[in-house]
RNA sequence: CGGUGAUUGGCGCAGCUUGGUAGCGCACUUGGUUUGGGUCCAAGGGGUCGCAGGUUCAAAUCCUGCAUCACCGACCA
């Protein structure tokens, strides 16, 4: 490819709107435009890479058995209906009407149309087991869009979706794809690293995340620092202190602190790290029968600590999705407002996080307005309450795996893996006949890669003050030719016009350089695009018959004879 | 969804307080100059000042409403 014959658009300055580094450089390097919040039209330079990046998830998928499909990014609502996340999903599915007044929607996931499918297509057990793809546009309305297409509204995923009448069978493609997902992202080029997952709302029991690890990332992954144990942090067990718990050592007492309400101004108040102080979040309770009234429960945590809403969700007791009550509500029990609050003589059901329970002469809210207690111990002060895990993990606590610490990064996620269960195909009644010839409802699994999300993650963990740095493997390029002054010389012109000749016959893609512009400003821009290989092609080494390489990574130059440049593209390529 | 802020040529911004001919840098066009790291000089083209309404002799500027976009938050006890 020519520069003349292309679109580089690249740009010396940045938007205003762009937050991180990839947004920013893919906006300067002519990757993308943004055409509406959360939407973004691929410029060529984008496409190609998007291209590189869904061609190598889509052979490690049709090498681990997976077949490809392509489904519409417009889906009837009927399916939506059926399997209860019509009403279950909120805004973040964009729903429309056709002209005929049918409700549809634009898919932000598509396990309804598969299992629609499949249980059309799919009727006896010999069939199985099954592991359908598809590489497509999906639309979700985020609440929040932002970081350019790492979180957009339109971006490009793979997804896959997999049909079992065992858990064995589950577990085996299960498996696979696991080790699928491990091929992708080493082909890629990234540091990842996948990592123990909650499933969330889309149901199942097993899961994992596949995680690019930088500083940008919007999730919190823990590590063991001794073994490979890695979670989000969602999903990290806070396991109780080591030891028994102290003695009592001190009376409860009740101290005035007007106008303390947060731990941080109680801690002040008091003299006490915030450690040993409790806080009491009060949620809404799960309910027996959807016409029972609304009642509270009080979650306990150390001072320090945060609440897990996750943890807290899953317990029978408390409403999910998680509901905070008001201070009306809690007033109208508690006898106080938030800030005072506190487990001795609670009239509401306790939960108490491992670590709190584990405390001895803590303080608390007193329960009444400006007033707090010291000294208060479990079981001798209150006695009526449950222990559970209620708190994310923090750096240092015990790994969950029983070995080393936990050290807490931060990932961005570009694929998560789930064995969903019979979620969709009962609600949808996806089942085959099995070998005693009986009716039996499929279990699936199902598997996603964000395919849009790995160009700007790659860009996040590979980049300089100059521009991006791509892995060879999905770089828009592999290799530029920068002529000096070649419509000035014509030795320059012939020299370089030869190489790309060469080089693109021998199946290399190489971008040339032929504008006509001072050597700077095609440096600037061939390493803010990042192309991986330069060939510097000028007077000087001509001479001697030779040319300049420069490492965009590296930046290591070497001067190459003009007949070698193939071969060592080659052997650089490792092809 | 709540809070804050922004909206002036393709991009980045000034002008608005105190109403009176719409400006700067980059980019673009033409000519010259320069040529191994975003040269320099000159001459040009390009703007319904987000939209609608109001105040005024006069509105980018003041007032009202709307739209779009961004950032922050969604632990608060």
């Amino acid at each position: 490819m020519r520069t003349s014959q292309y679109l580089l658009s690249t740009m010396k300055e940045t938007p205003a709107d762009a937050e991180v580094i990839s947004h920013k450089l893919m906006l300067r390097a002519g990757m993308i435009r943004r055409l509406a919040s959360g939407m973004y039209t691929y410029l060529p330079s984008g496409v190609r890479v998007l291209r590189k990046v869904e061609q190598i998830v889509r052979e490690e998928m049709n090498k681990a058995g997976a077949i490809e499909v392509l489904m519409p990014l417009v889906q009837p609502a009927e399916l939506w209906q059926e399997s209860g996340r019509w009403e279950k999903m909120d805004a973040e599915l964009l729903r429309f009407v056709d002209r005929h007044q049918r409700d549809f929607v634009l898919g932000p996931t598509h396990e309804e149309v598969i299992t629609d499918l499949v249980r059309r297509e799919i009727t006896s057990y010999k069939q199985l087991p099954l592991n359908l793809y598809q590489i497509q546009t999906k639309f979700r309305d985020e609440r929040r869009p932002r970081f350019g297409v790492m979180r957009a509204r339109e971006f490009l995923m793979k997804d896959a979706y997999s049909f079992h009448l065992s858990q064995e069978s589950l577990q085996q493609t299960y498996d696979a794809m696991y080790s699928a997902y491990c091929n992708i992202f080493n082909r890629l080029g990234l540091d990842y690293r996948p990592v123990l997952a909650d499933t969330g709302a889309i149901g199942g029991s097993v899961s994992h995340e596949f995680h690019v690890l930088a500083a940008s990332g919007e999730d919190a992954i823990a590590f063991s620092d001794t073994s490979d144990y890695a979670a989000n942090i969602e999903m990290a067990e806070a396991k109780a202190p080591a030891g028994p718990r102290p003695a009592p050592t001190q009376q409860l007492t009740q101290v005035a602190t007007p106008g303390a309400k947060t731990v941080a101004e109680v801690a002040a108040l008091l003299q006490q790290p915030a450690s040993q102080i409790s806080k009491t979040l009060i949620v809404y309770a799960a309910k027996a029968s959807d016409d029972a009234p609304q009642t509270l429960v009080a979650l306990v945590l150390r001072g320090d600590h945060e609440l897990n809403e996750i943890k807290a969700e899953k317990l029978p007791q408390v409403a999910s999705p998680l509901v905070f009550a008001s201070e009306e509500e809690i007033r109208a029990v508690m006898g106080a407002g938030p800030g005072s609050l506190g487990p001795v003589k609670c009239p509401l059901p306790l939960i108490v996080d491992r670590s709190a329970a584990h405390l001895a002469d803590f303080s608390c809210g007193a329960n009444q307005d400006g007033f707090h207690l010291t000294g208060v111990n479990w079981d001798r002060d209150v006695t009526d309450y449950q222990v559970a895990d209620l708190r994310n993990v923090v750096e240092g606590d015990a790994s969950p795996c029983g070995f080393g610490k936990l050290v807490i990064k931060r990932g961005i996620e570009v694929g998560h893996i789930f064995q969903l269960g019979d979620k969709y195909s009962q609600a949808m009644k996806a089942g085959v006949l099995n070998e005693e010839g009986k009716h039996q409802i499929m279990t699936m699994g199902c598997y996603g890669v964000g395919v849009s999300r790995i160009v700007a993650a790659a860009i996040e963990q590979n980049h300089d003050e100059r521009g991006i740095i791509w892995p060879d493997a999905i770089a828009p390029f592999q290799v530029v030719l920068i002529p000096m002054n070649m419509h000035k010389s014509v030795r320059i012109a012939e020299a370089t016009e030869l190489l790309y000749q060469q080089l693109t016959a021998a199946g290399i893609e190489v971008l040339f350089d032929d504008r006509k512009e001072r050597p700077g400003v095609m440096f600037a821009d061939m390493e803010l695009v990042g192309i991986p290989h330069h060939i510097v092609i000028g007077e000087r080494n001509l001479d001697n018959r030779q040319v300049e390489y420069k490492n965009r990574r590296s930046g290591a130059t070497e001067l190459l004879a003009i007949d070698e440049v193939l071969a060592f593209v080659n052997q650089q390529l490792k092809r």
